[in-house]
DNA sequence: AATAGTTTTGCAAATGTTTTCATGAATGGA
DNA sequence: TCCATTCATGAAAACATTTGCAAAACTATT
């Protein structure tokens, strides 16, 4: 009867401790053979590894990190997984933070600050060894948060040199401006702008202030009903462009704040007949995946969100890892590629 | 001098101990006020409220988890994130399971079955509360040690009834026979297949197969050179088409794994002169974003990418509240979209 | 005022690890 | 063979919490 008892007891989960008594040695013995292999002494190692895997041990970090042992986590926070480009920064961070062991705790709060908060509350549980924000702006509350703990955390995807934590992305000025001045360079004075909701974006606020303030130093003034504010999707852009280049009075330009909302342009020039860039010229922010393929390829600015995820990853690993050394912004810089859809306007 | 020296001492990390002294009360209750805030008296919840703000005490989940309590976070293990699809069901899961209090522990593993096991294992070693794992197909190694485990896990994305643990997606031998049947029924017998490599992708693999069965057993044989081999790449799939239809002999339509291979295609055939539908159809598999958009508008499968995350999301969720509970698997059936970019073949 | 019941609180043990210090076991040199 | 090293291990305290139990402090009832 005990027998048949013992035969129902539930294998009590492996710990530490079970490890330990099965290979005959005591629980710091172990925890060496983790940490310090190299103290332990072959034989006992092996009869370690045998106990360990005969059991299924596995480590809990929980327990390590309660004695101030990092977490092995790096909490990123992101507005979105959805735009193409989000996802692609947060995987090139992900691989560059997994060579150096750590994995991410990932949320995103779409655009609103107190989720923000919350979300950097709950991962500040969780005790992560460093912290991510995307864009420069921010809750005070989210910065003073940070603030009262003791690790390191970057700004990544935009850069400005004036930031509370070093930010390591793109100028999002420059990146308005270059677009800006290209289309002026090629003759362009009617101008329409196609960009997102700017609130609680400020990617899209410097590109968008940028642009208007090109323009206007070049005398160039966009009148309200050619600024479009169109929702980060194809289908949107398509529709208000359609409906933009359906008035008499039609722009030789469209400028749109990212490749997301170029791509629904260039498929509303299409659907409306319009030539690109002959009828009008279209250009983009980004440079997304497919920009350079899509027909007519998109003129846009390249903006690197591998190399600035693997930057911030490496940057922001070695301030967790090194926690003396000092962590600075790096300025991954936008660069313009001029493709088909833009071209010189023929003046006749 | 003694003042001195007390200003400049490192204010020492808040932790209950701390909180507990300054409010006057012990550490059991400020447990208790954090946990079961009922059982505490409100002016004595008051005191503590003031202590944990003055300083800022952070609860440590770690503490809390040794202790056997859930540590609140979920494993997702995706192939990439680089493929906006994958994005785009991580985010509706994330968002679902951020409703029960989850944080995601996020990694990829590049379609590496190796790194598939070692990223499990240190989910494990954080003591996620459960698992998510992409597709159907993994190592055995990875199955064994989630059942040497007691957490939940699932499959995301893939749908089969003969799974090893409930999955959650969409079945995609129907998506592949869904496609190849529409092209069938339109009347093409010539058609090219343009697909990714399967190696270590059960998807690609299953409507690959789907595909090319539903084809055979309609008495349509797909030639070798007919049979593209593209790796998820708009620019590489726009190349291939391009070389494919330049070729004298060329297929009346053109079955492509995914839509942007598709979208590859599309920009293919636009850039070889052709006319898609007219002069041939294209399909993909997915129904990505932009997909509707594109012109011509691809004709595709969609698979329901937001529903299966936040659908697994839910199961997953509710598994780990409700250990008792039995998880069922879920089809979130594709559905054919006809669009432009395929049209019955003009028999002459 | 005494009693019984209820509410609120604290003590102490427990959780799974790491780490410091101390001890015992080998090893090498004379 | 003995002593001084060096190497390998263990005991116990520490980490930041939770929780079962018991004591204390209230309330209500008589």
């Amino acid at each position: 009867m005990n027998g048949h008892q013992v035969a129902n007891i539930k294998q009590k989960k492996a710990d530490i401790v079970s490890v330990a008594t099965a290979a005959n040695v005591s629980t710091s013995t172990v925890s060496r053979y983790f940490n310090h292999p190299e103290l332990v002494k072959l034989v006992t190692r092996r009869r370690i590894e045998t106990a360990v895997r005969k059991q299924g041990y596995i480590r809990n970090r929980a327990a390590q990190t309660i004695h101030g042992i990092r977490s092995g986590t790096i909490g990123v926070i992101v507005p979105t997984l959805d735009h193409a480009i989000f996802a692609e920064v947060v995987q090139s961070f992900s691989d560059t933070v997994a060579e150096q062991g750590f994995t991410i705790l990932l949320a995103s709060h779409g655009y609103d600050q107190q989720r923000e908060y919350a979300i950097l509350r709950k991962m500040l549980e969780h005790r992560v060894d460093g912290i991510v924000l995307t864009g420069l702006d921010h809750d005070d509350a989210v910065f003073r948060l940070i603030d009262s703990q003791t690790i390191p955390s970057i700004l990544m995807w935009n850069y400005a040199d004036d930031t509370r934590y070093p930010s390591i992305g793109s100028d999002n000025n420059s990146a308005g401006a270059m677009i800006a001045e290209h289309l002026l360079s090629q003759g362009h004075r009617d101008i329409a702008c196609m960009f997102p909701p700017t609130r609680g974006n400020d990617r899209a606020q410097a590109r968008f202030s940028a642009v208007m303030e090109t323009l206007t130093d070049a005398g160039v003034s966009v009148p309200d009903h050619w600024q479009l504010t169109t929702v980060y999707s194809i289908s949107d852009s398509k529709r208000d462009t359609l409906k933009l280049l359906n008035r008499t009075d039609r722009p030789t330009a469209i400028i749109c704040g990212n490749d997301i909302l170029a791509t629904g342009a260039l498929y509303g020039a299409a659907a409306s007949g319009l030539r690109v860039p002959d009828d009008i010229s279209i250009t983009g922010i980004g440079d997304f995946k497919g920009s350079a393929e899509i027909e007519p390829a998109l003129t846009t600015v390249r903006i690197p969100a591998k190399r600035i995820g693997s930057e911030a990853g490496l940057a922001l690993s070695s301030a967790i890892i090194n926690p003396g050394s000092v962590t600075t912004g790096l300025h991954c810089k936008p660069t313009l590629m001029i493709r088909s859809s833009s071209k010189p306007l023929n003046r006749e």
